[in-house]
Parts: C-alpha cells; sequence; structure tokens
DNA sequence: GCACGTCGTGGAAGCGCTTACAAGTGCTGC
DNA sequence: GCAGCACTTGTAAGCGCTTCCACGACGTGC
C-alpha cells in the first residue's frame, strides 16, 4: 500500500494467494481454478485495484502507449489527424501521447530518444521536415514508426500520404478548365516534402495545358495564413496580375482571401482562390472556399493501423500508404473575367 | 542491452564505474569526482544512452508527466487550453499526456483511475461535466489534480475558470446600450457550470436593466454549431423575434449567423450576434464575431502552474483563480433597426 | 499399483532505475 | 601519529509488476 493505493500484494494478502495468481487473474490467464479468480476479484474490487501503469511497463516491456508528434495543436490541419489517430487508437486499445513540437527540430529529436525508451511502443510523426537523423536513429534500434504527410523519398519507413501531385493537378485542371490563363501559386513550407509534389502537380499541368509559368508565378509560402496574405499582395500588386491563385494550405488560401478583399478585389469575379486540406473552416469562410480535400482523419486512422500492425508482428514490413484526394469546389471559383 | 539501446549498466562498464556513480551523473548530482564524471558522459555519449522512462518513474515514484482530460481535440475551444497548458508544462520541463474523452463519463472515470496509478504525477481536466465521482476518489487518495472551467461549487479542489457570469453581464448590457430591448439567449450545455453562471449574469443585467425575459427568449444549446442553428431558427421564426441573440459560444454563434443566414436576416443590420470565448476563427467570419473573451490559453497555463505548485509542495492548498473576460466588439452588433 | 501427464499455485528472478547505507580514501587538527 | 572528518564510490534493497520454473495434487492408462 502507497499513496493510499493499493498494490499486487496487498490484493493476494486479502486474497490468500500468492501475487503471481493475482496478476494472473489481472492479465486473464486462463490457468486459475474458477473459485480462485473469484476471491481474487472480490478483493481487487474491495480494495479499489489498478495495476500501476509503470511498473507494468517495466516488466513487460510495453506500454500500451503510442507517442504523436506534431508541430501544434492550435491548427486544423494537426488536429485533423490528431482525432484520426485519437479514434483509431482508442478503438484499438492505445492511449496516445501528444508531444507538440513547434516545428523545432531539436525538440523533435529530443522527444523521440525520450518517447522511444520505455514511455511508448511506437511513434507517429506528423509532417517531419525533411528527413531527420533521428530516423535513422530509429531504423537500426528497430523501433516501429510510421511518417504521416511525408511525401518524399523515405526508404524503409512506413509513410502515408495524399495523392499532392495529382490532387494539386486536378485543381489546375479545372482552374483551366473554367478558362484560367495566368494562375499563381502559393508553395508550402520549404523542406517538406509534400510543398515539392504540389508545386511539382502545378508545374506539369500547367505543362500538359501549354500554359507558361513566368518569374513571379511561383512565391514561396509556410502554409501559414500570413505568408499566404503577404505572397498574394505581392502576386495581386504587380501590373498582370493572375486571375486565379492555388495556395498550398487553406490558412495559406484564407490569406489570399485577406490581401484581396484589402486590395479590393472581388472573389470570385475578379480572382478564383483554391486551397489545400478541407479543414472545417474552408466551408465555413465567406465566400467557401474551394480546395483539394486531404483525407486528414482517415491519414492519421491509416497510420494507426500500420503502426499496430508492425507492432503485433515486427517481420511486417514497413509500406508507404498513398490516399486520394478530392477537389471540392464551393464559392471561391469561377471563370476569369472576359 | 535491451532493445539495441545501452542501459544503465553498459554505461557503468565502459566507464569502469558502477551503475550508481552513472546515476549520480546523469541526474547531476554534485558529490561525483570531475574526473569520474568526464568518464562516464563520454561513455554515455558513446552509447548514445538515454534514461528508460517507465524504470525511472517506477524508481523514483514520478513520470514528469501530467495528464490531460479534454472532451475533443478537433474543437477550437479546447485547443486553446491545451495550447497553454502545452505551453507551460513545457517550460517547466513537464510533458503532457492528452486524453480524449469525447464527452463520455466512463472514459473519464477510467482514465482518471489508469492515469493516477503511476501514469503521470498530476491531472488536469478541462470542463468536467458535474462533479464527477472519480473527484472524490482523488481527493481522498490526495491526488493532485485541477478543473479547468468548472464553475460551480468545488470545495477542496484546484479549479481555473474564467467570469462567466461577469463577461455575460457585460455583453448585456453593450447590447442594452446600442438600443435592444429583445435579446434572446442560448445556452451552453447542461450540467457545465459555466452554462448555468452565464444564464446567471443574463438574466441579472436584463433585470438591471428592467428589461422582460419572456418563455422563449432562452433556449437550450450545448455549445455546438448545430443546436445553436437550430435554435436560432426557432427564435427568429416567430412573430416577435428579438433584435439581438448572445449565443454562450461561439460556435452556436456561428449557428446563430447561418440560420439568419437562411432566414434572410441581416447581420448586424436587423439582428445582432453575440458569442463567448474569441476563438480564432471568430476574427475571421463574416461579418467578424462580437464576443466575450475568455483567456483560454492562460487558463491552461494558470492551471499548469497551480497544479506544479501542489507536486511540488503538498501542503499547498488548492485554490480557485478567477480571470477575467473581455467583450470583444467586431462586426455583428449594431443598434436594433427602428 | 505405478509411471505419467495435466492443472493450479507459489517462489523467485528480473525489468532499469534511484537511493540509503557502508566502506574506502586522503586530509585536517591536535 | 592518530582520531575525526569530508568526499567519493560501491553494494544492495526496493519501486510494482510479469513470467519462468518447480512442485504438489489429482486423474489417466497400462
Amino acid at each position: 500500500m502507497v499513496n493510499g493505493r493499493a498494490t499486487i500484494f496487498d490484493v493476494a494478502r486479502v486474497a490468500g494467494v500468492s501475487h503471481a495468481t493475482v496478476s494472473r487473474v489481472v492479465n486473464g490467464r486462463q490457468n486459475v481454478r474458477d473459485e480462485t479468480r473469484e476471491r481474487v476479484e472480490v478483493a481487487m474490487r474491495d480494495l479499489g485495484y489498478v495495476a500501476h501503469v509503470s511498473a507494468r511497463a517495466l516488466a513487460r516491456g510495453r506500454t500500451q502507449v503510442i507517442g504523436l508528434l506534431a508541430q501544434e495543436v492550435d491548427n486544423a490541419f494537426f488536429t485533423a489527424v490528431i482525432g484520426g489517430v485519437d479514434q483509431q487508437a482508442s478503438a484499438q486499445g492505445y492511449d496516445f501521447m501528444l508531444c507538440t513540437t513547434h516545428a523545432r527540430r531539436e525538440k523533435e529529436a529530443q522527444y523521440v530518444a525520450r518517447l522511444s525508451r520505455g514511455m511508448v511502443d511506437g511513434l507517429l510523426i506528423v509532417l517531419p521536415r525533411g528527413l531527420p537523423d533521428y530516423v535513422e536513429q530509429l531504423r537500426t534500434d528497430d523501433f516501429p514508426f510510421v511518417l504521416i504527410d511525408y511525401d518524399d523519398e523515405a526508404p524503409g519507413c512506413g509513410v502515408v500520404n495524399a495523392s499532392n501531385h495529382r490532387g494539386t493537378r486536378d485543381a489546375i485542371r479545372y482552374l483551366v478548365g473554367l478558362g484560367h490563363r495566368r494562375i499563381g501559386f502559393i508553395t508550402g513550407r520549404d523542406n517538406v516534402g509534400a510543398t515539392h509534389s504540389r508545386l511539382a502537380g502545378y508545374r506539369d499541368e500547367m505543362a500538359a495545358a501549354g500554359l507558361d509559368v513566368r518569374p513571379g508565378d511561383v512565391l514561396e509560402g509556410d502554409f501559414m495564413e500570413t505568408r499566404g496574405h503577404g505572397a498574394a499582395i505581392e502576386m495581386l500588386s504587380r501590373p498582370e496580375r493572375p486571375t486565379a491563385i492555388f495556395a498550398s494550405s487553406d490558412m495559406a488560401a484564407f490569406g489570399v482571401m485577406r490581401a484581396a478583399d484589402d486590395l479590393g478585389i472581388e472573389v470570385p469575379g475578379e480572382l478564383s482562390v483554391v486551397g489545400f486540406d478541407d479543414i472545417p473552416e474552408a466551408a465555413r469562410v465567406n465566400p467557401a472556399l474551394t480546395t483539394v480535400r486531404q483525407p486528414l482523419r482517415e491519414m492519421g486512422r491509416v497510420a494507426v493501423n500500420q503502426l499496430l500492425g508492425r507492432l503485433d508482428d515486427p517481420r511486417q514490413e514497413p509500406a508507404r500508404v498513398v490516399l486520394d484526394t478530392e477537389l471540392v469546389v464551393r464559392g471561391t471559383t469561377a471563370p476569369p473575367p472576359p
């Protein structure tokens, strides 16, 4: 009895058995006589026994917890993924531990080191930037992990991401179909794989449509509202401004809409705007945002499944799973002005 | 060496000392000769030693982790609080473990039981519904916890909340000042303390202004968009409809705005709308929402501080901290139509 | 009637760490 | 020159649990 809480020994004493037997009952082992099991269960109930998590983890070498590394929690992109992870993990009897890295590389590495030493059984890393050293470490340690939304080469790593390239092509094709010829592009944060894929999708589709991409048509962003706003102001202040802008995230697209508002440019009459992600807010802004939907929750769920699969059977090979995106047409897109 | 990872014994062997000495170095104890410390540090670096979290927790009886119970993570209210907790906990060298309860009572109780047995050192519970049994249990076990946004009697519990009553009065007074005489009110979820305080604030201020609250002026909500929409449709479809509606959360206020839109009622020209919370979206909707700001992040921070204070000194008395709200006037409020 | 297998149970080791205690060293002060 | 001290280090116990192994009781087949 420590801290007012009963231990397995207290239960054993009350039930008149050894603590090994109590352990068997707690873990549902079959080789316990019914009458003994009963006595133990009564004792457990009377004492309000709950197994000590750290002790169990130490003895078993398993915590039944998975670690989840994400940059922020004040951000609809991450919360959607987290929501999916939450749902699936809890359905499978796992808890998860959320660690926010605030996009700081050293914090990420530090968490990985600690978590992988007895804190969690496996790791989910959302939107890792580049392929950091610690991934190498995890691989050599044979510690199970899955990268979420990492759209670059990652040999030997479990990865879940969306069809960034194709999703962007779809969006650009749609804009071209509406009649747009001059389409601006605001990138995501550099050193994130999805950023390159989306840019490549844009370039490929523009080329396929026989359209020029002039200098200044592609501006650098970071997925955030502020940078999106700044880039849009720059794009829209030039003499030959684009009639449509594709932003690499919904948040950045909101920045574009605000910029248009600042400059008195009407959306969608004078400017079409397309985002990427389809966070809940996208449907709520006015006009509602046309965007490329990523199945964020599902990415979380799929990642959990892959991770747990590898926990159950370590020989299971890490795989890359690519989920389909879908163009959601709403109110921010229209044919260009004549 | 287990799992490819070095233990304290491996480090001891390489450094030619006992594992106790390694432990001293790891924990920064002073009574170690410099030269010895050096040798140990080299060995640790060479082996990439990281202390095993569960083992340490078991030996110390402390995990350096705090538990955070919240309903959802797909919700700006909770993510703001979580963001504050995150910031403060990490500043103080603590990790936190987020557990989502999806507002299910038994899940909450289950988490509390597990977490409080060796998983975390203390518990933060956001928006508990009623004062559940497990709170009693925690109190008798002397397990440290703080309730966030619990605006009801809670003897002997650490509590952090905002000035719900006063914040609501401020908002109603402002509407009355604009000339509104008929003001509708949509409540929060029942069995949440803040719900009652806000309603009381409304009634008190209406009474102070000498205004009637007629049946049908107060409708039940649950903080969510959908219920807010439904309640507003009901309120606005009646012959003598209110000229202003106060919703007990921003999400519910968004529902009201959508309802007004559905019915062709102009905001703020024909209807003023006020929310509560000031989540980031409130500033982004069109027109931007007038609302009562709760310092959500700060509530998270303050709660962490109180919790850690009690971990450091268990004799410290649990307290209730009430943080000020602030009326933020934006675009959804105006004088009533003549 | 005996060897043998099965079942239920307890003893004991071990998971990786912290820490109380003991023991050894070299120094001071008388 | 020796008691006494400070400082460093090692030994061992213990945190609460899981699980291997052994042992006794019992039932089976010959």
